[in-house]
DNA sequence: CGCTCCCACTGAACCGGTGAAGTAACGCGA
DNA sequence: TCGCGTTACTTCACCGGTTCAGTGGGAGCG
């Protein structure tokens, strides 16, 4: 099957080639009459611009690349990722741009996928998750000059153009809800130490808790895996100063702390009250159903997709802050034990 | 920042761009001495080929589409998509080949965006995933002309190349075990029904249960999600025909079933045994752990990955039959309560 | 009536590679 | 010494769009 061409169609209009490419792309120098005789042929013979043709001349390759850098078990059990791919793609169809997306071992060797999707010309424009301190990727991109947007925070972000929620306001929320509630020993369970946002919730939550004059709070990183969930928790229940709330930075960490604390004889949300950073169908399938801190996170990547659509287009674009995560109390949380064994 | 070309590098090397061309691609008509001398000053200046250029004349985009069509909170949940795509990745990173990703919301509109993609040449070949009894997209594919892999049943992939695992084994296996721990009365708790694999393990399932004389069996359709999975858990155990054992066709759906039963007042596995269609690290944080149906899913994708970049390389590839899933007993089975209320 | 300006449209060049065909220099055997 | 084949290149054309610099004709205007 052979794809038509801008040739055919100007062959069956009897015009040149430049006429028919003014015509399809709405630009001045063709009459109306001709304009919509020639998109009734573009239509008819089903024709579609080549898209190699026009990056070549005209620059574009009308696609934006996302790498994600996390172990395919992680990336599977967090459905971030995923609700985000299908934001930014949602934008992205509605201007027909493509998504490519590539998966890494490290940052570093994703500024190299960056570099050469730069060097290939493949795409327009990239998004970054997961933003580390002194991210290479930031640099390079800055190097590349290749527009970008960053899910993350606007300090980190160097002169890219950041999408961020802030998460210290809803860690504010978060602890102050617990201390109301009674708490008074409360910990975080927290993923990746280089991840920008995992200190600034760790910062914030310190900082609210201090603040609070709580009686103890501490934080403990993990990979974000079920299985580095659950020893936190068992370090934290089992220790002399065992907290009565615990907060987790993921679902699946919250759901495995769950189970190893009922392991351990514990009865949430008596024994010990859980809160999971960033919602999802998970928090609300186990018994007893997860207090979370939800947000849309669909629309996160819609707005970081549009953001970045404006950028390529030449505009300037502030960053945006997106609306922060909201906390949904449910079964998990209630008042501490009322006297400590 | 300029992007190096051939022509630079032809200018520097004192060559023609067509010697730069040929010594790049390592094709005969350069010296070795050239060669190298050509191949030194494109890494001194980090020349990448332009993949627009080359895809123009070469008519090879070096990339790969995939379509997903099930709404985002979905396909967050799904620990497979996820698993999947990054084992589709690590194939192409090897060859530099580059995945395009588009969500759908129907599989017309997948189909759409494949004839989009060939209109555009935008990809040398396509990856379907959830395959459809008469699936509009593999009459697209096929009147296209564009290779594509099915991750599906041979039966239903018409004259695409299916990549694919024996379902009914794996559900043969498990109804097999559960027997043999005595349970008389199970069900199945299905996916969609459009689904092809739906139906095959729905047809295996009610096969395997009548050959071996079970007392009862029943297959419940949903959506996938929890609420369906936790609705149809307590339909079933409210029935009086009330299963000892139900096999649900993913892990979200196994865990909220399992929370239903609970809360139910129904102990797992002693009053009820769960198994899991996909395992996750999901399944093994909660408690019980779930019994699950585990396979390596990168893998699957890998292989559907070397399959297509196969077929796009123009060898002929039969069908690929990858390993069935294996039962994984955990603390999510046992035998039946000896007597029934 | 002649001049300018605008409109509708065309030809040529270009983007950065690849493929086909042509050519000069060289080695080698007859 | 000539013819032939091979090697190591070069030149030309092309992929399918876009951009730029024309160009011819008609309207508007003084």
């Amino acid at each position: 099957m052979k794809r038509p061409t801008i040739a055919d169609i100007a062959r069956r209009a009897g015009v040149s080639k430049v006429a028919v490419s003014y015509a399809l792309n709405d630009r001045p120098g063709v009459s109306e009459a001709r304009r919509a005789a020639i998109k009734a042929i573009a239509e008819e013979i089903g024709w579609r611009p080549n898209s190699a043709a026009r990056a070549l001349s005209g620059a574009r390759a009308h696609s934006v690349g996302l790498t994600l850098c996390r172990p395919a078990r992680i990336l599977g059990v967090e459905p971030f990722f995923m609700e985000l791919i299908s934001g930014i793609e949602g934008e992205l169809a509605d201007r027909s741009y493509a998504l490519m997306l590539q998966v890494a071992a490290t940052p570093e060797q994703e500024a190299e996928v960056h570099r050469r999707w730069w060097g290939e010309r493949r795409v327009d424009g990239a998004i970054l998750v997961d933003l580390r301190f002194d991210d290479p990727r930031v640099t390079a991109l800055e190097e590349l000059g290749l527009p970008a947007v960053v899910v993350g925070h606007p300090s980190q972000a160097g002169s890219l153009t950041p999408v961020w929620s802030d998460d210290a306001a809803a860690v504010r929320e978060t602890v102050e809800y617990l201390a109301a509630l009674g708490h008074r020993r409360v910990a975080r369970v927290a993923g990746l130490p280089e991840l920008v946002h995992t200190v600034l919730r760790d910062q914030a939550f310190t900082a609210v808790c201090e603040e609070l004059g709580l009686e103890w709070h501490a934080v403990m990183h993990t990979d974000y895996t079920g299985g580095e969930g659950a020893r936190a928790t068992r370090r934290l229940v089992g220790s002399p100063t065992r907290p009565t709330a615990i907060v987790y930075d993921n679902d699946i960490m919250a759901v495995a702390g769950m189970s190893a604390a009922q392991e351990m004889r514990l009865d949430v949300p008596r024994d010990l009250s859980i809160v999971a950073w960033d919602d999802s169908p998970l928090s609300q399938i186990v018994r007893p159903a997860l207090s979370a801190l939800t947000r849309d996170i669909p629309a996160y990547g819609a707005h970081a997709a549009r953001a970045l659509l404006a950028l390529i287009g030449g505009e300037l674009v502030e960053g945006v802050r997106d609306e922060d995560a909201r906390l949904m109390p449910r079964g998990s949380t209630a008042p501490p034990p009322p006297v400590r064994p």
